[in-house]
DNA sequence: GAGTAGATCCTCT
DNA sequence: GAGGATCTACTCA
């Protein structure tokens, strides 16, 4: 296998869409508690920063939850949502402008076993991982794993040789950011065509 | 199969 | 003290 560790340089550019589209493919790699899981990404979900009205760290806003998004690319932003999820995001761009990359859905490729354990789930069905919430859920990402660096020991974002053509990605608006004006109408949400793993179409 | 309501708790005002 | 980048189960057809 041609598995090479994506480089800092990959994260701190300041296209953050692109860095999105491009985050299609690679795979997330997670140790937790010395048990290994990885899956493949295949949604994503671009938030530009202090310009991006539907951002946390809107009009760089700092607070406790955000001062990680403030870090240079290269590390996990993950929060909790609804007091149950955990959403796993990659920081990108330089130090102190919080862009960040949601990671939407994956496709589970080692530690199945661990991964429908951790959901409580008996059979293997794409729901397991399709969905932000879930998919941190089902490779042992929590809130605790915020800051960490993506080429560390417990997080790793690895490119494996899946190529994705232009052809196969379908970009498409966010939902619920009609009050963004202009930054509504782009798009800023990434998927690959016709994988059964990425979350329902709205 | 599709649509809707409720769960549940951390974070900021 | 209100709200949020969501998920699941339950209802109805």
């Amino acid at each position: 296998m041609n598995a090479s560790l994506l480089s800092m340089e990959f994260y701190r550019r300041p296209d953050t869409a692109g860095i999105a589209r491009e985050l299609l493919g690679k795979v997330i790699i997670t140790d937790i508690g010395g048990i290994q899981s990885s899956g493949r990404i295949v949604e994503t979900e671009a938030y530009l920063g202090a310009g991006d009205r539907a951002c946390h760290a809107y009009n760089y806003r700092r607070t406790n939850r955000t001062e990680t998004m403030y870090l240079p690319g290269g590390y996990a932003y993950v929060y909790m949502c609804y007091g149950i999820h955990h959403l796993f995001n990659v920081v990108t761009h330089v130090e102190n402008e919080p862009h960040a990359v949601l990671v939407r859905a994956v496709e589970p490729l080692e530690g199945l076993e661990i991964m429908m354990k951790r959901r409580d789930k008996l059979k293997f069905l794409p729901s397991l991982t399709a969905g932000p919430g879930v998919l941190s859920k089902a490779l042992g990402i929590s809130r605790d794993h915020s800051g960490q660096s993506l080429s560390g020991p417990v997080i790793r974002l690895e490119d494996q040789g899946f190529e994705i053509k232009p052809s196969e990605i379908i970009a498409s608006p966010r939902v619920g950011v009609d009050y963004a004006g202009e930054d509504a109408l782009l798009p800023l949400r990434f998927r690959i065509k016709d994988n059964p793993f990425t979350s329902p179409a709205r």
